[in-house]
DNA sequence: CTTGACCTTACAGTTACTGGAGCCCTTATC
DNA sequence: GATAAGGGCTCCAGTAACTGTAAGGTCAAG
């Protein structure tokens, strides 16, 4: 199977299927012509690692997740620590982007968005006036 | 005011700050031994941009959101369509977020976390059985 | 005169790709 | 045999917004 197939299959553009090997991700093996050639356990762990990073997994999340699946001797403890270190981190940035929106949203509702130069937008930004 | 000084006060790195002074954001004078001297424009720009940053704002919004500031002759709508855009691109990560939180929420809450290889989490991530 | 805190520049590294240039392979068509 | 289309290949540069590090200049105190 050629990386053009693959990409098709797995979703992945094929730039990054190529990326995935030069940091050792995945190996497939080479044909005659040079051209890379896909197994079904190559699919399989991109397809693993499409997953892992759909769940917003940094790469070398996926490559410890990875590591584990393989190794049948892990605990599940180790997965789960991964999973609930990442889970922190996704909160803190929803807490994070929530508290963003709270206050643009207030800010674009106070803004008129007309042709005159008033705006509480860059009023905020500039804090020339009191807290509200 | 020397650099050391500024940070301290905007809470900025000295790092950052010659930074946006290198992406032109702002243009501090320099003395006679080559330090950056800050004047007080210049620590009003630190601090708007620090507050737009901290509003998630990317730099070039930064700039373009300075530059409307600087323009007495700007239309609230111009800033008010910026802020909207942004806001648009927050409602969108954390959308984004949420789901990723509550499959992951799932995942841990369904994994036993102990010294067993048994793991729902790899189980999901590669996706041998059926969908739950 | 040295120590320490401060400042300077320049360059490399971070994350996870993405774009583009320049070139090779294969197959079909003229 | 020439050529064009549609793959594939490598290598290099760029993205966002800094951050780290090295090597060195400046300044005040003791």
């Amino acid at each position: 199977m050629n990386i053009g197939d693959v990409s098709r299959q797995s979703g992945l553009p094929a730039k990054t299927i190529r990326y995935y090997e030069e940091i050792g991700l995945i190996t497939p093996q080479r044909s005659a012509n040079g051209y890379r050639v896909f197994r079904e356990q190559d699919l399989h762990k991109l397809a693993f690692i499409g997953r892992a990073r759909a769940l917003g997994f940094g790469i070398e999340d996926c490559r410890g997740l990875m590591k584990l699946y393989e190794d049948t001797d892990r605990s599940s403890a180790e997965v789960k620590q991964i999973a609930e270190e990442h889970l922190t981190e996704i909160d803190r940035k929803i807490v994070e982007l929530t508290g963003m929106r709270q206050t643009l949203t207030r800010l674009v509702h106070a803004c008129a968005g007309d042709d005159r130069p008033d705006c509480p937008i860059l009023a905020d930004l500039s804090a020339q006036q009191a807290e509200g």
